[in-house]
DNA sequence: CCTACCGATCGGTAGG
DNA sequence: CCTACCGATCGGTAGG
């Protein structure tokens, strides 16, 4: 994924940068960010994040692995709890809220970025993540339409798109500092995905 | 919104270079676009498409313009209608995945782009678009919830995001020349949305 | 982390 | 629609 070169990573001033250029990525989009904003907003100069980053590439690699890292670790919890289709589904979505608390500007990134980034070499692991996942829920929703928890109608690729959808949108306007929290939101969806909004 | 300056709307050459510079601008990003690119691909040089357009932003311009156009003379024809709030919702999802079909580039763009080019004095009328969404979906549903077609403990502003966001975010993959047609996906959708994809 | 700078590329224009 | 070009801005670097 990232060899940080300059820095170790973790450090303070280090961690502190990549909060400040995934708050300006998630807001004005990668390419729409200039390495000066990034630079003004840390109160800084352009070429001074050179000192810390070795290209506005990098930056983004580290935000989107370490989310992506998170992520997973979350996941695979669930995956080895041994639930039923319907727990897991909700373990997932209230998982995925969970992360996006955590990581909302890496997530905003990724709902706009991955597509592009994954066709580059060094962001070959968002094309990986993206296969695992649509295995994991694709998966999750065939055990379900088996053991008779889902329909039994219910087409598995569209119903996955449309979950994958529904929840990492959500990114957009979710705000953790909000109303709601990450865990009353996934309930929320949860329950409109699986038991529909009509009466 | 927009005024052409130098060759008259509806022009084959002009519709043509609109529709490739969409897919441009769907494909890349409006940023990462270069007006080069979009020549390119249209056989000719840059310089050239300022014979057809003032600027790269005036063809983003037209692009959105149209596809709002054509998009809220649908939603029109449904408000007229007179329909109950369910019949209203499904004719909605309908007409949304059918104006897909026919603006899909432009469906991308919208999602991408919208809410940064909103910003911009020249583009303020995808803020009122937006607003006027909002309204339109949102009394949809309050009727609904009202006259018991929808949960009573529903939460609208939630239900409206889940409902705006799952629509329209499925532009990025949905091809109408797959092997579903938009009125397929959209009766797919309004099954899943309005009865759950549980048993 | 700053000063000072560079090559590349961008959107756009004048003139034909 | 092309030729030839421009000012601005970009990501990034050398040297301190």
């Amino acid at each position: 994924m990232v060899t940080p070169k300059k820095t170790p990573a973790g450090t303070g001033r280090r961690a502190e940068l990549l909060a400040t250029a995934a708050e300006v990525f998630a807001e004005l989009g990668y390419n729409a960010t200039t390495v000066r904003t990034i630079a003004d907003r840390a109160g800084m100069l352009a070429g001074s994040l050179y000192y810390h980053f070795d290209s506005k590439e990098s930056m983004a690699d580290e935000i989107l692995s370490a989310f992506l890292t998170d992520l997973w670790e979350g996941y695979r919890r669930i995956e080895e709890a041994g639930l039923g289709p319907r727990e897991t589904f909700e373990g997932l979505v209230t998982e995925s809220f969970r992360q996006m608390e955590r990581h909302r500007p890496a997530v905003v990134i990724y709902q706009k970025e991955a597509r592009r980034l994954a066709a580059q070499e060094r962001f070959g692991y968002l094309a990986d993540s993206q296969q695992r996942f649509r295995k994991l829920w694709t998966h999750t929703l065939e055990r379900g339409v088996a053991d008779g928890s889902f329909r039994r109608e219910l087409d598995v690729p569209v119903a996955y798109r449309f979950v994958r959808d529904t929840v990492w949108v959500a990114a957009v306007w979710f705000r953790p500092r909000g109303r709601k929290s990450a865990a009353q939101i996934a309930q929320q969806y949860t329950s409109m995905v699986l038991d529909g909004i009509a009466t």
